[in-house]
DNA sequence: GCTTTCTCTCTTGTATGCAAGAGTGCCACA
DNA sequence: TGTGGCACTCTTGCATACAAGAGAGAAAGC
């Protein structure tokens, strides 16, 4: 399964590099991939980049602004709103969907919750937002489902690039709590429990945003003019476009 | 954000077509998606189909044969069980979350009832296959959240394909009994009620599978010899490979 | 008659080339 | 000095050309 003459791997690597470089927070909403940039960078030509454009596009994951450019989504505060109900969906119904948790995954979440904790002692917070979207995660791992991951996965790209925007400071110690909270009664077999907690912590998270804030700086001004409410390539937002692969071109 | 000239709408016509073909059982899986006879069909070149064949397979629905070809995909029994597991989670998960079940809301569903008893009265198989599938993605456009309608949408394609391998009769009656009684708890705003019968649904329609049956043909076979289980790319499979558009070529 | 090998066709994989649109900056002109 | 317009550049959109591999079928050898 992974031999693979570098076509295969390649193909893949471009859209996990980029899934993975937001997992991280290293890429910032609305930063531009540029077909050519990636191409040089994978040494491969524009249409493999394409395809893993269109994937991620299918993914909600990255958009496209016609004969401009492909960008990491902004999600607006409704999407915010839409991806934490979804999340809240999926993950309550996992967790009410278990039945057991094996020692395996006992020991995986145990594990998981100690890196939580060296990482905010270390106060490496890129790590951090990596580890506290991996959590729910390694949750979906459990059931075997790789649907759900896949699925889990995506959201919780798209909750970091939302709490990128939205976020004004971060409460790890807060987020570590609840998931201690949910490992807790999930050792204890109450699935039903945790996944209470599960959206209880989400709530606290979303309530944590300020979804006034920045995706769309003009909407005082829109609104006062009373145009439409913001079309998905509208607001060029000058800053941080680049962030990622400038040095070359 | 609809006048497009012709080519946003034929970009993603392609994808909705096939997707649609399948929601309606008029495509099998296993069907061979020829990339050359889809853009003759359709009017434009390889590259297009190509695009639409990646967005379909990030969703599941379509996988390609090095060198072969594209092909609706045949899920495994493995793959039907993580299916339906998945449909459980995000389908009990949205139904527990509701609150309230607006007016608008109610009419939908009664309307799409009504739909279901005539073509089974009319006897209208596929009509009635793509109706059992629709009635759960209505329930999810009630929650008004895009992305769990994509993801059901998506399930709910899979299902079908599922059910044309594996479902030897089609219980109609049933499913139809299945969706009333679901309605009917919703009507009592009894939510919590409504997700336990859903999952009872789909376990009903889930043990109504034939498992052992046939998209591995050769499993029987493969266990006396204990090979591994079956790859992705594995069994070419003769038979109805060419169930659609086959007139051509 | 059976098997093996070779070739030929058909399919996708990938790169490249050209077209068209968006945006920017310069220049002319008032 | 401010403003309108033009040209230029840079980007994606899309088609096409060519390469490479899979498979089928025929021919040759045993």
């Amino acid at each position: 399964m992974q031999e693979c003459h570098t076509s295969e791997t390649t193909q893949k690597s471009i859209e996990a590099t980029i899934v993975s470089g937001i997992l991280s927070a290293r890429i910032r909403p609305g930063t531009r991939l540029g077909e050519n940039q990636l191409a040089t960078l994978f040494g491969v030509s524009r249409t493999r980049v394409r395809e893993a454009m269109m994937r991620l596009e299918t993914r909600g994951i990255v958009h496209v602004s016609p004969r401009r450019g492909w960008f990491v989504v902004e999600p607006s505060a409704e999407d915010a709103i839409a991806v934490y109900e979804a999340r809240r969906i999926v993950e309550a119904g996992l967790l009410r969907s278990m039945r057991v948790l094996a020692e395996e995954g006992r020991k995986a979440l145990d594990a998981h919750l100690n890196e939580e904790r060296n990482a905010m002692a270390a106060g490496d917070r890129q790590r951090l937002t990596y580890l506290m979207g991996d959590f729910h995660i390694r949750i979906a791992e459990l059931s075997g489902n790789a649907i759900i991951v896949d699925i889990l996965r995506d959201l919780t790209a798209r909750t970091i690039l939302i709490s990128m925007l939205y976020q004004s400071e971060f409460h790890a110690a807060q987020s570590h709590e609840g998931h201690c909270r949910i490992f807790e009664a999930m050792q204890a077999g109450d699935f039903v429990k945790a996944a209470a907690l599960s959206v209880e912590h989400l709530d606290e998270v979303e309530m944590g945003l300020d979804l006034t804030a920045r995706p769309d700086p003009l909407s005082d001004l829109r609104n006062s003019l009373s145009l439409p409410p913001k079309t998905a390539s509208a607001v060029p937002q000058q800053p941080d476009l680049k962030a990622t692969t400038s040095k070359e071109q």
